[in-house]
DNA sequence: AGATGGCTCTTGGTCATACCAATCGACTTT
DNA sequence: AAAGTCGATTGGTATGACCAAGAGCCATCT
């Protein structure tokens, strides 16, 4: 039969020709990959682009919810939709390993040590690596964690800004952008319970330790003190949750 | 006016009511995460769901694309639309960091150097976990790999499993979500050219002793194996792109 | 002349409706 | 009983319209 044989060609031809509005991410992707769109740009309006590509404006917008989706590009109503600005810490979006996590039953533990991991990494790095200035700003922010002892909403933000300096000092963005998605889940979780000043001056002398280990370039003590560091904060949170 | 007391109302209201499809997004990440939705659940069909949130259809599916960009939800013509199964190695889409990859030019040295950390991570937590079961797959890849020294792509395969493996055993799927990730990218560059014989042997061998670390229990070989490992295929991936 | 307010146009956000295409299942036929 | 067929279900796309929020222009007022 003739249908049997369409049959066969549709099997031959499977190259996973993708859907139409999977085709207008994958153009949008290339523009972007080929550098035809750079950060900050602003892409055509949606009815100019979906002509432009041949789809109708519901597919486009399916579209570029995807990239929306992965924080890539930005819709502003009124003004249009924007290729997202590569400012300040580089940052994949967290809702996917937050998702995951839910679906896959990811425990607080397992967490903690991909987090512990990846920054006991990235302070070996910033050892090597780190300029004065960085170093300058990892002080700054110990001084500000002793300075708020009795304020733990303050000293969470320096313990942040803290880290967050000793991994744009490892200089590598990725290991920079994993931490961050990571980070963020536990935050979420840390945020919701009570912060308890007890421990924070222990906190603040270890966060020292990691500075004094980075500013002697000594990578292994860096590794190992964030390494402490961070099994006290597990410790410590897995303390506070029993307690509710 | 009655105009500026509007504004100044909107000003006070202004707590960031997100958009009506990101309200539908909102919904459906915390029926997951409520467990109302569990991998290989199958979603009420567009229209139904779209009524039962009082959205409407085009709305609903700007949601659902989003959610089946960051690889959550999976919809399936003439199916329905199914919540992804967790099975297999975790995985986290990829394209986010290939795109974040393209707009901040990442260099392949750094991806490169976030791998090796993960890996060397992954590799020494898996000389403490690894069960009987994962190190004898280990060893097949390995025995796969010397077989085939003369058919590279044959020998990759070999080669990915291997990780994978070491990976599963490390216990951390984040840490093995994140590894895949970024291997993910380096790979398709790796892919792209062309694959000499010349040095498979020396990276066997290289895999044996990883293995033999993990065998022994002993994570801080193993750690060490495995950077020298993936500091060679660094250099030989290097090699091979200069003489393009 | 400068600043300020309002107006209008641009542009993303939403909706309703219709039709196409792939899949699945029940029914019919052999 | 097995296999093919047809129809119902369901996601994919298209059209068209209207709403809402910025942005920029222009007229008015100071």
């Amino acid at each position: 039969m003739a249908e049997s044989n369409a049959n066969i060609f549709k099997a031959i031809d499977a190259e996973r020709r993708g859907t139409s509005f999977e085709e207008v991410v994958m153009q949008l992707r290339e523009m972007i990959h080929r550098g035809e769109l750079r950060p900050g740009d602003r892409l055509p309006p949606e009815r100019d682009l979906a002509k432009q590509l041949g789809v109708s404006r519901p597919t486009l917008r399916a579209g570029i919810s995807s990239l929306a989706a992965v924080g890539v590009l930005q819709p502003r109503r009124g003004a249009g939709t924007f290729v997202v600005e590569a400012e300040g810490p580089p940052t994949l979006d967290s809702s996917a390993l937050r998702l995951m996590a839910s679906l896959q039953r990811f425990t607080p533990a397992e967490m903690f040590e991909a987090r512990r991991s990846l920054e006991m990494s990235i302070a070996a790095l910033a050892a090597e690596r780190a300029t004065g200035e960085q170093m300058a700003e990892m002080s700054e922010e110990i001084t500000g964690m002793f300075a708020s002892l009795d304020e733990p909403e303050q000293f969470l933000v320096h313990d942040m800004r803290f880290h967050q300096t000793v991994a744009a000092a490892s200089g590598n963005r990725i290991l920079t952008a994993l931490m961050n998605m990571v980070a963020t889940i536990l935050f979420e979780v840390r945020s919701k319970t009570v912060r308890r000043a007890r421990d924070l001056k222990e906190s603040a002398e270890m966060h020292r330790a990691i500075y004094r280990a980075i500013r002697d370039r000594n990578p292994e003590a860096a590794r190992d003190a964030m390494r402490d560091h961070l099994m006290l904060a597990q410790a410590a949170q897995e303390q506070e949750e029993e307690l509710d």
